[in-house]
DNA sequence: GTAAGCGGTTACGTTGAGGTAAGGAGATCA
DNA sequence: TGATCTCCTTACCTCAACGTAACCGCTTAC
């Protein structure tokens, strides 16, 4: 996700912050509960190390998350969300919503158009 | 804008639909009244003239905004936001709002660390 | 006749987010 | 001693969004 310039409206900073491919996966993931690296990993199927760890740090900085090192025998990590990180949360939850609508509008969309093309089909051979 | 495969929350989808450099400007501009090709180009400094026509374009293949062509003497077209257009317009308020409070939080802790930085050195003046 | 405004399109170059692959420090296991 | 696990870092590459600049047909104004 390209910075952008903040512009008037805030929008721009949001996606500054959220935009980022993983960002609102790993945000979910945290939210449900504290993660570990390798455990997000293995749920975020197909995310490499490096950028994991990319998008952690800035999350970080962002206080959206908190980094949690656990002293014992093997190093261990946690990753857990803040309470900015929760509100931040909730936001993209109103945009997911829009999408879920918009995605469920394209598919009738997709629907009346293969329609419209089997009618057409049959004209064209009667 | 990359194009992110549509996961299970809906939200990659209304980035997918938003997500362009200038989107959020248009539909907000649109929004506030119809609006002609060169009106946008003046209002929104910056966008080159292809770029506002590849995502008007894209908008309105998503029924965000409906593009109007009217006869006379003078070629004359105009845009204006659809009642879908309105409301993805107010989920991205919202994400804005959030957008807002990030920014103002992140402009207290630069101060915060701008006045560590100035006590660290008159400590070490001393 | 030519300049200027409108609403674009096209070819080409740049840039940065993300992907790939490899390495690495510290600890445990066999 | 080497293998394995954890949590990363680094160098390099790819690809799509965006920018630049030129061109286009149409019309009116000078």
């Amino acid at each position: 996700m390209k910075r952008l310039p903040d512009d008037d409206c805030g929008f721009a900073s949001a996606l500054n912050v959220i935009g980022g491919k993983w960002k609102t996966d790993i945000l979910w993931e945290i939210n449900v509960a504290p993660r570990r690296f390798g455990e997000l990993r293995r749920i975020l199927a197909g995310v490499s190390e490096k950028v994991l760890a990319q998008q952690l740090r800035e999350m970080e900085a962002d206080d959206l998350i908190r980094r949690e090192v656990f002293p014992g025998k093997v190093q261990r990590v946690e990753y857990s969300a803040t309470e900015f990180g929760r509100s931040l949360n909730h936001a993209v939850g109103v945009m997911a919503d829009w999408g879920k609508g918009y995605e469920i509008r394209m598919a009738q969309k997709a629907e009346e158009q293969a329609e419209e093309q089997a009618e057409r089909s049959i004209a064209l051979s009667a």
